[in-house]
DNA sequence: GCGTCCAGGTCTACC
DNA sequence: GGTAGACCTGGACGC
């Protein structure tokens, strides 16, 4: 096993702990944190099919990472650790305006402050959207079970133990029957084979999303048009996508929501919707922060 | 241990 | 455009 160490020089204004525990991503593997050593790993995939298992800290020179491989790494697997790891930090956006913005509200003041509004994603908007599509209609245990599941019998095993998230090619290679009885995946099975398919045959390009210049509403479209994405899964796409114009409504959130503005009272979706549009193109980040506020008083909020 | 009920988004058919 | 019902699983609950 040889390991290499890289550092990520990060902005002033970024947060790591607060960009890992943005949302629930950090608990699903390939992911993993890292409680009792304060570090934050994940596996990477290369291009070469190099796996990497690659521990991250926060120092005062930004991020170091131990990279653990089974060769050498060369200048371009350390280039393509670098971008990866960026890309899921969000460090690749420039939070200027979104603070500037935050800075002009009173009950946003903290946000700038805190160094929050990086929401985790993947490597990849395919591992995002199956991970997505995971999330629907089910407990959060479920998904872990799904996502776990997807990971050990479609990812590879590094030496660790640890497994990669699947390519599309590999979700593409197995059957329906397989997704429902060994990845307990229930009627969400045909779209996770379906997707898995169109993005390995090259009918869809999903990557391309993220440096996509279509207009918000445009790229929607496309988001929704992919089975099982419905208004909540898509939304909440479009925000690691970096468009924050939709709240991507679910349960948890709508609970959240009624207990800090109407004293637990159930209102419409409509009704929230209205209370967040005058945040503009911000509307999903502030919402989203606004709900999880509380999380930021610890440095391991779950 | 077994059966029943419920929560959780999305899709499809229908009006 | 809005709505009802089906989809599937794990967990809670009662027996």
């Amino acid at each position: 096993m040889h390991t290499t160490s890289i550092t990520i020089p990060t902005p002033c204004n970024f947060n790591f702990w607060r960009t890992v525990y943005s949302h629930g991503w950090c608990a699903l593997p390939p992911f993993k944190i890292d409680k009792d050593a304060q570090a934050f790993e994940r596996i990477l995939e290369l291009s070469d099919r190099l796996l990497v298992r690659c521990v991250m800290k926060a120092t005062g020179k930004g991020i170091t990472v131990q990279c653990h491989s089974q060769k050498p790494l060369n200048a371009t697997h350390k280039q393509e650790i670098h971008s990866q790891l960026r890309a899921c930090l969000r460090l690749t956006e420039d939070m200027a305006s979104f603070y500037a913005e935050a800075s002009r509200l009173r009950k946003f003041q903290w946000v700038p402050r805190m160094g929050a509004g990086r929401m985790l994603r993947s490597p990849t908007v395919f591992e995002d959207v199956v991970k997505m599509i995971c999330t629907t209609n089910c407990s959060w245990a479920l998904t872990e079970i799904m996502v776990g599941n997807l990971t050990t019998k479609l990812g590879r095993k590094f030496e660790s133990g640890a497994y990669s998230f699947p390519t599309p090619q590999a979700l593409a290679e197995t059957t329906e029957k397989f997704f429902r009885k060994e990845i307990r995946s229930g009627y969400r099975s045909p779209y996770l084979l379906e997707l898995g398919e169109r993005v390995a045959s090259g009918k869809l390009d999903m990557e391309l999303w993220r440096s996509s210049t279509l207009p918000t509403d445009e790229l929607f479209k496309q988001v929704r048009a992919v089975k099982g994405m419905g208004d909540y899964a898509a939304g909440n796409i479009m925000k690691l996508l970096g468009r924050y114009d939709y709240l991507g409504l679910d349960s948890w959130v709508r609970g959240k929501f009624y207990e800090l503005h109407k004293n637990g009272r159930k209102v419409t979706d409509k009704t929230i919707e209205k209370y967040y549009a005058p945040y503009g193109k911000w509307q999903g980040l502030f919402f989203w922060l606004e709900m999880t506020k509380d999380w930021y008083d610890h440095k391991f909020p779950f």
